[in-house]
DNA sequence: CAGTGGTCTAGACCACCGG
DNA sequence: CGGTGGTCTAGACCACTGT
């Protein structure tokens, strides 16, 4: 008279695991039961088992060593994840109308500060952008870009006015490392004007270095207007 | 004379895929061969194609549908993950001396942006703490958090003064969903006394906001000296 | 050196959804 | 409806590392 019995998921596992945790079965710091163990008790194959405490590690929630087994981990050493999308994007996904102005283009030999951040060589030219941003008609972004000559030569001949460098680049380079940071900074005259905030005014700012293949491809500082935030649930 | 013939691992498999999207040989947007396929040129188990594929699709470099396939995605909807880590780990992290000191505690009633933020009802009790926390004696960041004093009375009753209370939620709600925004703030005449910076100086910030099992737990200002950055590769 | 997690395999069933 | 990805299984070998 018994069907089929219910299969017992990865996802199961995870929440039977993460219940555990919430309520205070195993605390911070306790060794839980082994792969093979708790095959056993939820009846199903170790992989299962293991893609479940595998997410876990990965989410930050656990922590595993060979030998020494699974524990939950002291501090939750957990992660916020951001999405970083591209600025017409992100404008149009909250139904805004985008805008996009190309303010200066010069090519110019690298300065000292961006041959540190980029590794390039002393007299490495560079094409020097400045664009803004709008959602709306309201200026929303200032972007000032500097890409790498020596490796997207191309970009000299390209017109700047219709498109702007982003989206340009990510089809021209089409998978990239990336460092990026967050920061809080003071606007001066020129953002102040093109932003129209006043001068002082404390903006949020990322600052995001790109590489292809171990070559230094762009560096890009984007400023935002006033009262910008970045949200993730975790 | 053939030894054992190396086995393609998952790894092989992203970092092939991987070589061939920097290489140009799939471009954004293209459809990619299915895991039947790619198991049979690779000699390998589709398990281990599919185990490959997710984890690329998990970090947004390809986009899988059922029936339809997987393609490179056009605009790689690339997320970068940051560490959210206690602030006393973060200071000894960086070598630093850490000292903890509370400015102010009293028990008041929720004002009413912090009821709408945490879905409190009206009179609920919190307990509000300001706190500084120092590197190498220098105040590294300020800290404003209220604790919801209906799910956790023990809060009234606990010193603070010795330990902080990020580490005390720690360990007494163990696992809990959050809420995280950052921004740019400008520094009133508190904060600037406390952190020792300008009146109106640019300052990095972060809230959080916490929930144990749906009800909320506490919620917290960080703000950070001047010049903090938050950084990670992706 | 022995126990634990890490990974691969070959096969199977199924859910979803595009054509 | 049929092809694609999503997942589970049972078994195997291996790498790392604490004891």
């Amino acid at each position: 008279m018994k069907g089929r019995r219910m299969v017992v998921t990865y996802r199961d596992i995870k929440a039977d695991i993460l219940r555990h945790i919430s309520d205070g079965t195993w605390k911070p710091g306790s060794l839980l039961p082994g792969e093979i163990e708790l095959a056993a008790r939820y009846d199903c194959a170790r992989a299962t088992v293991n893609r479940a405490m595998r997410e876990l590690a990965e989410e930050g929630i656990i922590e595993r060593k060979r030998k020494a087994g699974t524990r939950i981990r002291k501090s939750p050493l957990r992660e916020a994840r951001f999405e970083i999308p591209i600025v017409r994007a992100e404008i149009e996904g909250r139904g805004a109308k985008y805008r996009y102005a190309l303010v200066s283009r010069e090519v110019v030999v690298a300065p000292d500060w961006l041959r540190v951040r980029l590794s390039l060589e002393p007299g490495d030219r560079v094409l020097h952008l400045v664009c803004l941003h709008f959602a709306d008609g309201m200026p929303y972004q200032y972007e000032d870009r500097w890409i790498n000559l020596g490796l997207l030569p191309q970009a000299e001949e390209t017109d700047f006015a219709a498109t702007g460098p982003n989206e340009w680049l990510v089809e021209t380079v089409p998978f990239s490392d990336a460092e990026i940071s967050f920061s809080a900074t003071e606007a001066d005259a020129v953002i102040a004007g093109l932003l129209g905030c006043p001068e002082e005014a404390a903006l949020f700012q990322a600052e995001r270095s790109t590489w292809w293949q171990g070559r230094a491809v762009t560096h890009v500082r984007l400023v935002f207007q006033r009262g910008h935030r970045m949200t993730a649930r975790y």
